[in-house]
Order: structure tokens, then C-alpha cells, then sequence
DNA sequence: TAGTTTGTTAAGTACAAATTGAATGTTTCT
DNA sequence: AGAAACATTCAATTTGTACTTAACAAACTA
């Protein structure tokens, strides 16, 4: 019978973690590529959510394999959306990055900035194209089939207010973190 | 004194709704960018959004000036997010299809998929990887440097399932249609 | 069953975005 | 002030995506 080795006892610790990171690095960059961000942009805040300590631009080209500028307008598009701070390192010159790790905070920004300007958006052209449909349909000159589509339009609009007159409560509720009153994060 | 003339009475109604209309879709497409489908896809929904009834791939051809072929991808993209339903209309044997304006629906459908694809993601990564780490901080034989170096990645890996634990619920919620009880909409 | 009409797939092209090395700015140190 | 160390911008190339025409497949009509 072949001997059995457990890896767990004599195995690599170093490997086993790095396995992990790996794993997780993946699942980071292929998810945050749904928040607007490419994949290289992904992968480097995965990256850098890995290290527990500031990294430099020279740092995170070696880690990715890829050039300086590449590190340096990627690592701006991350401080944009704000889940990557700089910090001042003492006693180098080189400008260090490390990552926000609150899920919460970068989910109520997300979203925040997202749903709020697309709320003023539409509340904008809403606003102005009912009041145009208004003056149609009130004028005693407009014919009735033009009419009767100018109020079939306006019905939709007013339905659409109503909804982004919602989408606007619920964008302040997620930048000011009040969201969490309405829905608890649960303890366990 | 240059003649006034007053547009909302001997105005063309028909010009001022296309010019309503107009606008809107601009507006509309320019925010379902921001909902991961492109300006042509955006276009076409904000199009058909104002279509009082269903059409066919040949009028959203003439109303777009682009291929049929493109229409025919567009248009499933739009069924796939659920915002457009294929409709049998009698007498016809074209395809027709139509907008789903309720926003509500659009939003508990399109949050519900993206954030359940993200939770589901994530939940099976982190357990795995939390598993693993585990293992590596209860060995005896790990180094002091190895653990701490897991300990801190468990921790951050504990914090993010929290997160996610709370997507989820909120996730729930939207699929469901019960977030409207927890924060509702406003009658006016 | 042959001939149309309609929808989809495939191949090719044009356009847009990402990436890099080289050049240019900018800060820090002496 | 001048030099050295970094960061950023720019131009050019590569890569990827969207759209179109053309070919194909499926469904209907007569």
C-alpha cells in the first residue's frame, strides 16, 4: 500500500496560503469586472487586498508582471472609486497604496455614487418632459389621437417618477450608511 | 417688436412629444450604460420603451437605421436581462416583442441576478479558502511568521463573509420584492 | 414539395480600449 | 540650484469588441 503523506504536517504552509490568496485573488478580479472596473484594475486591488502592509508602484508592477504606467493609472482608477487610499510611508520617497477592506464602505460608495447620478439624471428630464407633454395636452388645438398618445406618455413618465423617487431614498439611505438600520447586518 | 408667436398653441403637439421622446431616450440609454449593456442595446430598449405596442426586428431596423442581425442580438441581450418580452401577435408571423416598464421589476431582476452570481461567488471561495487556512493555523509545525500571516488573512477573509452574508440577505430581499416593505415607496 | 419569408450564425471589417517604451514633469535631497 | 528618483503623459502598437454583409437554417405558404 503507498505511504500516505499528510501535507497537512509536512506539507508547504507557504504553498498552502498562497494557494488561497490565488483562489481568492480570482474570485475578487472576476467579480469587481461587473463594478466597472476591468479586469487588470480587478486584479490589482485583489492583489493589493492581499498585502497587509502599503505598496509602491514598483511593487505592484512586480506582482502583476506588468509596466509602471499600467500600475500608475489602474491604481488611480481604484483611489476614483475609493477603495484605495495613499499613504505616506517614512523614509521613502515612493508613493504607497493600500487598499480599503471594508466591503460595506465600498459597497455604500459604489452604489452611492452610481444610483445618485443616475437619479438626477432622469429626475432632470423627467421634470422637463412632462412639463412639455402637459402644455400638449392641455391646448384646446392638440387633435385627440395626439393627445391620447401625449397622455399615454406622461402616464408612463409619472410611473417612472415614482420609481426614481424611490431609487433616490434609497441612495441616500446607502451613502449615509443608514441602510444598515433598515437592513441589519446580522451577528452570528 | 418682433411678432410673438405662441408655439404651444399654433405649434406643431406632434414635434413637441417626438421632441419629449427624444430626450428621454437619450437619457434612458445613457443611464442602462451604466447597467452593463452597450449605448446600441440602451437605445433600443429606450425605443422601444415609448412603442405603446409590440414590434417587430424590421421596425426597430427602421427606427435604429442599423442590421437586422444586430437587432436580433440586441434584442435577446434585453430578454436576457428581462427587460423585453417576445409577444404573439395574431395574424403576424414576425417575432414582436415589447418593453417591460415597470421599474420595480427591472430593478429586483437585474440586482437580484448580479449581486446572486456575486454572493454564490464568493460564499463558495471563502469557505474553501477559510478552510484552508485553518488547516494551516492549527498545524503545530507552522512557523510563528506563516501563522500570523494566515491569522490575518482569516480574519480579512471573516470580515468579507460577513459582508457578503449581508449581500445576500439584501439579495433575497430584491428577488422577493420585500425590500419595498423594508424601505417603500413613497405615495404622493 | 418548391418557393418565400423570417431569424440566426459566421466571417470579415472598422472602431475603441488597453498596454507599453520613450519622453516629459515633478518632487526630494544634497 | 542642480542632480537623482519617481510619477505621469504621449504616441504607437496590440488587443478586444461591435457591427455589417453574406450565407445558412427554420418555418410557413401555396
Amino acid at each position: 500500500m503507498e505511504e500516505k503523506r499528510n501535507d497537512s504536517h509536512n506539507g508547504n504552509a507557504q504553498e498552502k496560503i498562497e494557494q488561497v490568496e490565488r483562489m481568492m485573488i480570482n474570485t475578487i478580479s472576476e467579480t469587481m469586472d461587473l463594478y466597472g472596473v476591468t479586469p487588470a484594475v480587478g486584479r490589482l486591488y485583489a492583489t493589493m487586498y492581499f498585502k497587509h502592509e502599503p505598496i509602491t508602484l514598483d511593487e505592484m508592477k512586480d506582482a502583476l508582471g506588468m509596466s509602471k504606467p499600467s500600475m500608475s493609472t489602474s491604481v488611480r482608477k481604484l483611489q476614483d472609486i475609493n477603495i484605495v487610499k495613499k499613504v505616506w510611508q517614512k523614509g521613502s520617497r515612493k508613493d504607497s497604496f493600500i487598499a480599503e477592506k471594508n466591503f460595506f464602505n465600498y459597497f455604500s460608495h459604489f452604489y452611492g455614487m452610481k444610483w445618485e447620478r443616475e437619479v438626477n439624471m432622469y429626475l432632470v428630464s423627467l421634470k422637463k418632459a412632462q412639463e412639455q407633454l402637459k402644455e400638449v395636452i392641455e391646448d384646446p388645438e392638440t387633435d385627440e389621437a395626439l393627445r391620447e398618445k401625449a397622455e399615454l406618455d406622461y402616464q408612463q413618465l409619472e410611473d417612472a417618477r415614482v420609481y426614481y423617487r424611490w431609487l433616490e431614498k434609497l441612495t441616500k439611505l446607502t451613502k449615509s450608511g443608514e441602510i444598515f438600520d433598515y437592513i441589519p447586518v446580522d451577528e452570528e
